[in-house]
DNA sequence: GATGAATGAGGTTTCATTCAT
DNA sequence: CATGAATGAAACCTCATTCAT
């Protein structure tokens, strides 16, 4: 308890060369962390050790836990969102340009389920916290939804409820990624996966 | 005189006055906590609290959290494999005895979603266990593969993919659970929720 | 992160020996340490480790260190408070029972001051544990409070007011306590420190 | 032609135009936060931020939070010992000029308790530091003690032992600004209350 | 069966201090 | 002068697990 302090070599390290900015490297870690291994189960010390600094250095520049948490999910759908908005953009038949996002979903690594995140985090958020990850998500399925209400104005499809097929579109999605306990696919190739996938709702939603 | 200790008769007690046997009380404490929190943040103490008695009581019918967790949810899952076999017994037309199953997942408060689950406490199972949980999920899509299958040797339906025709089918009934972040659903009553996801799933896949 | 937990050799160690209740010797060891180091400098380890235990253990018996210090205070108070009573307790005029009162204080070695404890620890605490301690502390002073009052009904003493002159009281003792930077004190022995407080005193209340 | 960057009159600013010196700013903010919480609960990043700059530039005036305490409370007791020769200076008779310390310390709103400090910072601070403290305190009381001695030897009083008359009647002085747990102090007014004290103190020190 | 007591390990957060700019 | 960035150390508290009764 008594501990008189002895001239102890803490502060700044001596160093020149410059890298990405560090909290660009700290939710880059995080982002990887949190999606392998949960909300709870990953330290923030973890995360330092995984982004080559201190515990304390990402306390820097996060305050709590909970926000780096919710800005990592945050960045992560607002990147791709981004993805979706680029890959629906060409002059293409909706199909084809949701085929496309199809394609690109299966072949991404992250899923974008917020369900299971939600849940094991709840009670650690704050209200707010919770309402920006839920925003965030909402304008990711937006992206997709203002497609279909395009197209519909445009005359390419027919109206239908655009968020629920928005969402519906997507969890379909998720069921192409879907690996059973012996590890195989429903399908042999990417492709022909987009294909059943697409097929599906494109015939769920528009018949023929 | 015959001293009766505490108003209690003698002799065992009639079926009446027992309770439920303690290791479904822990269950049944557990499902409920579990899926409210997850598994990392729900604690033993707080497993034994709500089941009403101490830590090392659930320890003496649980050897580890990480065998009751798998336990809950193996159970759960038979729970609901037994539910829907039993709503799609009935001598019905297809189309009818799903819209049956589709009500009754609506109605219920569980989600059936194992992936955020299975992130959160894989690290902390061993592969016994995630392989345990998987086989009951599995078994649970199954049921309803099942259908599939009968329906297409009897001629009921055309042939499909029965394995990725049942996760497509979970996914979106799934789909009609989600609330969006100003609290509404989809649809105005579940009724009108459920028709319309089986008409995309039947259009999807059987066309008209 | 990824910790499969081996075999490890946890829980309650085997032993035999009994002892002192624990909470007790925790409560003693807290005593000591707080009053020599103050609230924020003792850590819940010290305490653990001067009681012989680990922090775990003391977390067992004592949810928050603002509650163990809170019952510190409250305890030590109370024994005080119990002294005074007994020392103010037999048939003599109050001026000999007073004195008795000085003495024993001038010898013990706590000093009775909150002030300072309340300062520092005051923001750790809650609203309703500054009560308790508080409360402690007046109910110490009212031992004293009350033999004037029962002296005043007497007709041994004047009247006066006893809630200010206890404090006074108390105050006087404590500049008996006082060493200055050399370590001396202002009086060769306790017995002629007394007689100048109490003559102060006496004399600054009932004049003659 | 002259370029004047950002509206700023060139040359040294006029006196005016100065605000008070940095160190100064600091050890405001220093006094105020420890007085009112303590030497542990108080970080350099409070001082820092309630003075308006970064804790690195608190470094640049104080090499340690210690040595920043330590002149904090130096400072104060000096500033309070002034005040106290002051008021004592003037040729009236000891118990006004007495009386009128005794306002002012009634209406001033520090305690000068170095008791509870001492007890919290001590095992952080150096035996120098510590000695400088205490220096300054009996500084403090040595300037009520001269009063004494002066008024001794002009035969304004009897003679007494200063040193312990100076601190009884600061810690009756103390008395006076005891609160007690439910907001009240013992008397209404602090004319009413400087009356006691010194009533107490001036009997009990030179009888009527 | 059931429980109270105990503990090792670890998790979040704070903080005094340093250094390069 | 002043500051942003970084860190080692430690503090509070939680928890899965164990053992004697």
């Amino acid at each position: 308890m008594i501990k008189q302090t002895k001239g102890r070599v803490l502060g700044r390290p001596k160093s020149k060369d410059k890298t990405a900015p560090t909290n660009e490297v700290i939710l880059q870690a995080a982002t990887r962390l949190f999606f392998e291994n949960g909300f709870q189960k990953v330290s923030v010390d973890d995360i330092a050790k995984a982004a080559g600094m201190t515990k304390a250095t990402v306390y820097y520049y996060f305050d709590t836990k909970a926000i780096l948490f919710t800005e990592t999910i945050v960045s992560l759908m607002r990147r791709i969102r981004e993805r979706i908005v680029q890959i629906l953009s060409p002059d293409k038949p909706l199909y084809d340009r949701l085929f496309d996002v199809t394609i690109a979903h299966l072949q991404a690594t992250t899923s974008i389920d917020l369900e299971g995140f939600m849940r094991e985090s709840r009670s650690s958020l704050s209200e707010e916290q919770i309402q920006e990850m839920r925003m965030a998500e909402e304008e990711m399925y937006k992206s997709i939804e203002e497609a279909f209400l395009t197209a519909i104005e445009a005359g390419e499809i027919p109206a239908i409820n655009a968020k629920f097929a928005a969402h519906s579109y997507i969890a379909l999605v998720k069921v192409g990624n879907y690996k059973q306990s012996d590890g195989t696919t429903f399908f042999q190739s990417v492709e022909e996966t987009a294909k059943n996938i697409m097929d599906v709702f494109w015939r769920g939603f528009f018949g023929k």
